[in-house]
DNA sequence: TATGAATGAGTATTCATTCAT
DNA sequence: GATGAATGAATACTCATTCAT
């Protein structure tokens, strides 16, 4: 009967969280944030209960929208090295066209704020990637490893060739297929 | 700010700069740090005109302690591939070594808060680790690639394999393995 | 402010305010309040234009309450020890059997919030006891004193008996007993 | 060899206190009381860790404060009613003298946020108090009750006392005797 | 030079009250 | 009338930096 909560004010208040935590790091203040998104300093209390469920849940927001891209239009019949490569395109993508959340999340993932659930949580989207990566291994020297650590290679080549495409955008082109063939070599070959 | 008269008190502050920070992160405060190394708090200020320049000399402190161990007994005349195995594996080991000056590395590398002059100085160090991929690299797919992509592959692999070295000591050796092999086909082959 | 519809959320929110300002003080959040009613953090000004007007008429109603039972079958023919014994009785197991209303008048009497139009009536209930206590003093030295500070010595001998008898449950009837001799003593011997 | 701590800093900051928690309560802001002292906000929290250190620390300066002068040219050798009556009156004395005082102790009494080890030491300098009132009681019906009874009957007569002294200082000689012929009759008569 | 007290701007969170639904 | 989201002033406490000793 009152005034519903608003999903508009929640979404503005994360969007403007990623904005001033690029900026200022973790560090960013709430008012500042509340003054970007359009609310009252107190407004954000309401929607985050304190400033590490508001930290968290933007892990969450920022997990789940990069989930959401990686696994569109994924091609599930298309050859291993297709769908490999559709992924590192999606996730690399992603990257250069979103550097503040990549950039949060990267402040996020360091801080020490975002508690085992919610990295639990937040890793539930990428499960499927982790196949993906298993079956492209078969007969490489990696095989015997765990599949996270194959998952870290990749994350971690493709966050390198992200910073380097953001850099140098009249060469993103060439990064990106450098980075995705340096991977692929990193995890098949024998 | 005169020439500090002890070198000790320098050496301790830095090296208590790294124990709080991996603690607190980049938000230690500059009490607390001059608590742990034994001195006044105003007494940091007379080594380190501020905040600011306490992480820069940090940074400097951490990178030239990495250098060092890296190419101590480098074995400039063995070929491209052996010493390649010797520059990772010293990197590898020197990360395992020193969790804390990882960490707070991390931290100061995401903080914003080490200017140009600083990262630029960090870097000499590790001119000669570039000449080195530089050869590695020369039938490689990334041969037309600037060398100081390669050496950020490198890096970030190491950083990974790192990482799950620490995690899981029981397989730190394959960890090892595993990685370098990884980055080996990563930037050898065509 | 329109009249409140239901008298039973005035009571339910009197009677909260009770329980969670005897937790809390007077400093109790009138949203806690309203959810402990079971009505909503608006609603609560609905039925009080503040949380000072809630205050006063908490007061009143307090005291509202004391005075009912301590008149209920007041032994108007009695003699005047007996009539005092019976006031005293009802007083003292008035605040035995209710330590939250008793600690909550306490808060409200120290708090500065309870303003003099509310005291003053507040006081009306106990007029009778003002006459009674008159006619106990005729022969005593206090008797050239105003009747107020003859009340006020009653309620504060009877207030210290009831803290001895709720933290020492097992002696309460002596300190019922005890308190109410020295109370006698006090105003009646010359 | 820094600058020492100052005990009149510290002094006068207890003092702001009392003056503004008189007026305020307990929610008075530290801001206030800092700035009343005459130092910066933050210098209150290098003499009290937190305000409910400041508020113990209070407790117990006025407790100290208040012992001291009950028990200065104490009638070491006189008839019990005479120490009794010395004492009475320099409690009294002590109330009229001090009225903010003692609002602030009444507030901090009820605040529960002084904790027992303060309650425990600020009851010590009144040890010799309670031996008078027992010799006091040799004879009377109470002399069956615990001493600590018959000081709180004391010091609640006592305030009532001071009380009536303070509203109407014209009449506060009488009010004193009369208190005092109260409180005698109350615990010497059987 | 070393010390640590002094400073005051900055920060997360609370809460009485208003008002859109 | 009832609801609870929205508001923003208020508050305890922290911390980099300065400066008296």
């Amino acid at each position: 009967m009152a005034r519903p909560r608003s999903e508009d004010k929640r979404s503005a208040i994360l969007a403007a969280a990623v904005q001033v935590m690029a900026e200022q790091g973790e560090s960013a203040p709430t008012a500042k944030i509340a003054k970007l998104a359009g609310v009252a300093e107190g407004t954000l209390f309401t929607y985050f209960s304190s400033k590490d469920e508001l930290l968290n849940q933007l892990y969450l927001a920022i997990k789940a929208d990069m989930g959401e891209v990686m696994l569109s239009t994924y091609p599930k019949k298309a050859s291993v090295r297709t769908r490999a490569e559709h992924v590192w395109g999606k996730y690399v993508a992603w990257g250069v066209a979103n550097p503040h959340k990549r950039k949060v999340m990267a402040q996020l993932t360091m801080s020490g704020r975002v508690n085992e659930p919610s990295k639990a949580s937040g890793s539930k989207a990428f499960a499927d990637v982790q196949v993906l990566l298993n079956e492209s291994m078969a007969n490489s020297s990696l095989r015997e490893l765990p599949s996270n650590f194959v998952g870290a290679v990749m994350t971690t080549l493709a966050e390198v060739t992200i910073d380097f495409m953001t850099r140098e955008p009249a060469d993103a082109e060439r990064y990106a297929a450098a980075g995705f063939s340096a991977f692929w070599n990193a995890i098949t070959k024998d």
